[in-house]
Order: structure tokens, then sequence, then C-alpha cells
DNA sequence: GACTAATTTTGACAAGGTGTAAGAGATGAC
DNA sequence: GTCATCTCTTACACCTTGTCAAAATTAGTC
């Protein structure tokens, strides 16, 4: 899940480093504005091996991100995307993914807007947004979908609804049932899908 | 536009304080990282007499998302909302408030995700979600939408889905009549509206 | 088990930001 | 013209980031 461990780093390296990045989600997560050295104390280690370990506050917090968002597309990829409606797959897919996210809501709010480079803000929702498109092609060869309105449009159309969703739920405004069923709905109806049962 | 201008003000005092605001939102705009001291600067002033007007930072950052917040209202209120078919009246106001948004991008997506009390963030969301709610209730109640959907849901929807309309455009993914266009015919799907033309 | 290189710790430092304070100076209100 | 209000100057305490160097510890290797 964390991909190829980087080439000859010892054991105790290694250890240090997910201390740091499991400690930096949970701290983080309960206040943003968390300094460096409050981050280092909950990892059980000092500032300055933080900093041996990222040059800087900015790539250390993009690291966490990159962590959590490699948890999410784990999580996604155990849902079982390509078997039945595509638009059930959809939802078992948004599913998923707010469940990780609904674990750590301040740090995925920040993640939206973070002072960091759009890029690194991009390389992180690519993969996201590529087993979106894969889903809601199969659908549209399908015919379960109409293909009227453009693949990088309902992706975004997707991931925002989504968003909308969680929040509503989250701000009790709607109970978690309806806000899944409000999605359910809405997708349906911007994908032009036949109104289903 | 600003209110009722503060009891008892010394002109000079007045004249500090929106050259701050307005110091504050170029500077932040282009820096959402300014500091204090940069802001005061470029609003000629000390950065003593920002502290006399805003007794912190967040404090003044809140006071210029408020401002924005004023300044979109009052554009979207220019749009003529209550005449003609409800969708337009909806698209005139989102064009009105994208037009506003779009001259602060880096701040309006600050306003998002802003390390400020959620309830301040409510509080600045509300007379936008009032004036789409009445635009969506004329639209249902004229049999133009159907009333399948929560109300507020519905402008959770319209929300979400202007933003990814500028953000889509903004990021050269689509053009700006396309993305108006997306915008238009999604809206319509959600909101169960009569196909158009 | 001892050697070696990597890693962490300790202690210290410069730079820069926030927020507070007091008094002198300037400016608007009346 | 007087007075209260506002601004400026200067100064301070505190915290955070980022960097440095040397001592102490630990892991991997023979």
């Amino acid at each position: 899940m964390t991909g190829p461990q980087d080439r000859n780093r010892r054991a105790d390296a290694q250890r240090s480093r997910t201390s740091i990045l499991e400690a930096a989600v949970h701290v983080l997560n309960a206040d943003p504005e968390a300094s460096v050295g409050a981050i280092a104390t909950a990892a059980a280690v000092t500032r300055q091996t933080v900093y041996a370990h990222f040059p800087s506050r900015e790539r250390l917090l993009v690291a966490v991100l990159d962590h959590l968002t490699e948890e999410t597309v784990a999580a996604m990829d155990a849902a079982d995307l390509d078997t039945g409606p595509a638009v059930d797959a959809l939802l078992r897919l948004l599913e998923a993914g707010s469940r990780t996210a609904g674990r750590y809501p301040v740090l995925f709010q920040k993640l939206g807007s973070l002072p960091v480079h759009p890029h690194a803000d991009q390389r992180r929702h690519v993969p996201i947004g590529d087993r979106l498109k894969r889903i809601i092609q199969r659908g549209q060869q399908a015919g379960e979908f109409d293909d009227q309105l453009s693949l990088d449009w309902l992706v975004a159309v997707t991931i925002k609804l989504g968003h909308a969703a969680s929040e509503e739920a989250e701000a009790g405004r709607l109970s978690s049932v309806e806000a899944t069923e409000a999605l359910h709905v809405s997708l349906l109806r911007v994908f032009g899908a036949a109104a289903p049962r």
C-alpha cells in the first residue's frame, strides 16, 4: 500500500517516517494549524527528526495528503467497481471514498484548498478521477447513461455531488440515508439514465 | 453597500478601515499567506493601526470575506431574479456570482476552507442560499421543476455545480460557453425540468 | 561481538510573524 | 481653539520555521 519502500533505508528511519506520518494525520486532523513541534512530540520524535524526513512543513502536509489519498484509492479499489450496474458501482465508489474521508474530515476539507502548488493537488485527484471515468464510460457504453455531457464534466459533477451529500449529512440537514438517496437520484438524472424503478 | 457606518466614528478612522480592507483584498488575493505587516504597508498604514481596527489577523480575514460576500450578494440582487423562467434567473444569479468571485479567485477558494469557526462560514452563505431558495421555489410552484428533491439539497447542488463549472472553465478543460451549457443542462436535469428545446 | 555507517538527539541560533503596550504626534469634531 | 479620537513610533515577549554542528544511539554486517 505504501509502494516500494525507499532504497537502502534503515529500519529505524522507516519506523520514524511512518510514525511521523501517522501522528501528523491525527494531530493535523484535530488542529490543522498544529506546529511541526507538536507533530514531532505526538510521534515521540524530535522536531529535527521531522526535518530529516520532510524538508518543510508544507512538504510534510503534502506527504500526509498523499498518504490519505492512497488509503482512499485502496478502499475504492476494494469496492468491486466492474460489476453490476454502473450507477451502483458509482455509489459504492463514493461510499468507499466518503467512508475513509469521513475519518479525517478536517484534513479532507483542507485537501481542497491548500496553499500548495495546484499541480500536486491535481496529481492527487487523478487516480480517483480515473476510476470514476472508467465506471461512467462503462455506463455510457452499456446504454445505461446517455452521452450528451462530456466525460470530464460528469466526473467533476460526480465528485462535487458526492461532497455535497457528505456535507449535508455531516451538517445534519439530511440523514445518512436521505443523503444517499438524494445523491442517487441526482446522479441518475444528470447522467440521463432511464428513470429507475 | 457597507451598511450603517459604525456610530461615532471619526472620518479618519473610517477611511483607514476601508483602506485596510481594500488593501487586504488585493494583497491576500495575490498571496493568502501575506502578513499583517504587508497588508498594512499596502494600505499605507502601520501594522498597529490594523490591530486598532481588527483584533487579530483571523478577524481581519473574516471581515474581508464578509466584505466580498456583501459585494457578491449585491451583484446578485442586481440580476433581476424574479423575472422570466426560474432556470434563467438561476443562471443569471450564478453568472453574477462567478463574475465577482472570479475577480478574487484565491480568496474565494479560501472562503471554502478557512481555519475559521464554521459558524461564521454559515452566516456568510445564508444570504446567497436564501436567494437561490427563492428562485428554486418559484420554479417548483410554476411547475417548471418537480419537487422530488428537497429544497436544501437543490440549493447545495446548485452551488456545487456552479463551482464545478467555474473550475472547469478556469482550468481550461471547458470553454466558457461549454461550461455554461453543461451547467445549464445539468441543472435542468437535476431539477426534473421538462427537457428544453 | 565488534565495527561502521546511518539515524536520532541535544543544544543553539537567525529570521520572521503575531499580539501587546505606552507615549508622542496628528487630525477631525464641536 | 480645544478636546477627544486616531495614528505613529518604539519597544517588547512569545512562538514558529528552518538550519547547523557535534554527541549519542542504533541498525546492519563481517
